[in-house]
DNA sequence: TATAAAATATAGCAAAAGCTAACTAATTAC
DNA sequence: GTAATTAGTTAGCTTTTGCTATATTTTATA
């Protein structure tokens, strides 16, 4: 039997993760984590910047590197393609500015890196590890879960 | 001030994600992510190898893309890769297997997802949306992290 | 069993994200 | 105000993971 048609298997009633899901739902799975991927990275920049600004007053090519652990020339290029995408306003040799688009997803990355950093930490996750934990899980939270976690995060505080 | 000083700055006493960690720990958590990502593919493909031996009895090329939502060129070269990494032996033109070094990883992987996934419904996530979520966060869980998931299904199981 | 269909492989292209090396601009120190 | 240091840019290379198109092998069918 060829892998495509067991979709139109019967389900099998386990709902546990013993059975494969139908082959349309698997690639999906693994369709949304690769668009994940292509967006993280933006993402990661856009927020970082977006952080610098609002706690050093002003975000540099060089502290972008020194803090994504980067060289420079690859801050460069990624700069570049952030312009390309309007999310960030800048000037050769000059320090870099979010564009409304960016500003507002560097906003949304903090809230979501936020909620999972806490409500790892409400599981009782140290903080080094909740920290490294939350920056690679962010991108792959849904919205649903999101929420499960921040009410699980309001209903465990002191 | 320079970026790099401020590793010298005196820890704000602040706790929340408020303030920017330290540089060097920042880059640290960079690298972590980038790290999961080299490995992450390789850890899908030999997981789903063993699902698909598992399950359906043997491992095709075919059904390896079919799932995985790409194509078979795409497939067939990876496989390459996985040969190459000595996790999988394959002859051409014929289906998979795995080694004992992709066996284990295929448990390993298996068993990470299996707490995470489980882990999400415990928590009241949808069944389909933590499927999802759990093929994306799977590579970003820390050991540790993982152990206090596992208690938290422990505790929650009916 | 000969042929059609399905599965697999290979070659070659593209984009993304890293790197080094060499260059240019801006800032700091004297 | 010039020289040295620091910051930023550009060009060109590499690896990874997709893709299409084409060739080859295996399997199924008439």
């Amino acid at each position: 039997m060829n892998d495509y048609e067991q979709d139109n298997a019967p389900p099998t009633g386990d709902s546990s993760r013993d059975a494969l899901p139908p082959v349309t739902q698997h690639a999906r799975q693994y369709e949304t984590v690769r668009n994940a991927h292509e967006t993280e990275l933006i993402e990661d920049y856009v927020e970082l910047i977006g952080d610098l600004i609002r706690h050093r007053g002003e975000a540099r090519a060089t502290d972008l590197a020194s803090r994504m652990g980067v060289r420079q020339a690859t801050v460069s290029k990624m700069v570049r393609r952030l312009n390309e995408l309007g999310l960030v306003k800048s000037q050769p040799y000059r320090s870099l500015f979010l564009t409304e688009a960016g500003q507002s997803m560097a906003e949304n990355s903090r809230a979501r890196h936020d909620i999972v950093l806490q409500f790892l930490r409400a599981l009782g996750v140290r903080d080094s590890t909740a920290r490294i934990d939350a920056e690679g899980m962010e991108h792959h939270v849904s919205d649903e879960t999101l929420a499960i976690m921040q009410r699980f995060i309001e209903e465990n505080a002191k």
